[in-house]
DNA sequence: TTCGACATGTAAACCGTTACATGATTGT
DNA sequence: ACAATCATGTAACGGTTTACATGTCGAA
């Protein structure tokens, strides 16, 4: 089980509801984790049960009110643990190297069609991580920051980030560009 | 569900029991798909129930018979589907960037341990990459290939293993640096 | 005879996704 | 009135992981 503690890394950041959070997970942990509303509700529950995280509920005007969680100290320890274990491989899940893999078997047009719908998607990824970047350094030249700032951790993973989205970007272009040659070409060689 | 589609893309390649199918799942899937075998006995089972895969008995001598599978022709017919449906974003999910997301809460110096040791792992997936790749292609040259090759899938996933391979060695290297140099320095700032 | 690779599964526990459900408040 | 945003959940289903279980063969 490790989502609760991408739960508990979020809360670093200071008190959160689970609404706050899934907003969170949605932008900026989505590079390295992700998770529905539904399950950070329930997650949060299990936590407070757990004494990890504790809840606190805040009336508000003008809308719902609602509940934050706060990192409580046993819930730093279960976060130094976690990170001095050893690491799971990381994986990742794309329904979109699984078609390209298989493009032989499919229609190249649709093929195309999704993979510049990812670059594009990716393109407003880089934008979203790099106003990331510069709202955390804020005056400082990044150097400086890496050096000094507490949050050198949001840093790194943004970086991770911006770097990951770059680089599906470079490729879903290729992939489209070679793919689309291909179709072009077809009608013009003889049958295999 | 979408191993499914995974196996049956990993079937384009020709027959593989089980076994086989576990072994690529490790190396050359594994950059955008993972799976352990037990889940692949069961998926594979199951796709044979549905008619999608075929199964046939192979006696060998000098270890244990075997069952391999093929495509049928139905098979085919989902993975063109599924390649013209629409894709769910991928997504990652990584241990380690929840906790470098949360190093300020733990030990640096086992954090750092674990960068190294995944870049390494990372220097290894590399050449595996480049070794696939070098394969595939034979005595063409790339571009030549992804013109020609009827089996230009696999390449281009092997890319962008590669590529996110490559990404995630720099990504280490760097953040270890950064976290080695702020350890470092620790003791001569005032505490904060 | 023990180890490692080959080869295939079952069962239970756990996690994640989809669908459903509710309700307040602000702005159009 | 209606849509958008804020805010929080439950229930059922399906998928994934962990632990267990079995057995062959070749090489050291």
């Amino acid at each position: 089980m490790a989502l609760r503690h991408a739960v508990l890394a979020a809360l670093l950041d200071g008190e959160m509801s689970g609404y706050q959070l899934a907003k969170t997970f949605d932008v900026a942990v989505s590079n390295y984790w992700h998770a529905l509303p539904q399950q950070l509700y329930g997650e949060l529950a299990k936590l407070e049960g757990e004494g990890l995280i504790t809840g606190r509920e805040v009336i508000q005007q003008g809308r719902p009110n609602k509940r934050v969680f706060t990192l409580s100290e046993a819930g730093r320890g279960k976060l130094a643990e976690f990170i001095s274990a050893g690491s799971k491989p990381s994986f990742i899940r794309d329904d979109l190297l699984v078609k390209v893999r298989a493009a032989e078997a499919g229609s190249m047009i649709d093929l195309v069609e999704q993979l510049e719908e990812r670059a594009e998607q990716a393109r407003g990824k880089i934008a979203l991580f790099e106003k990331l970047l510069r709202q955390l350094r804020g005056d400082l030249d990044e150097q400086t920051y890496l050096e000094e700032s507490p949050r050198v951790g949001p840093y790194l993973t943004g970086l991770r980030g911006r770097a990951f989205e770059e680089d599906t970007l470079r490729w879903c272009s290729h992939a489209a560009e070679v793919l689309r040659a291909r179709h072009a070409s077809e009608g013009a060689r003889p049958e295999s």
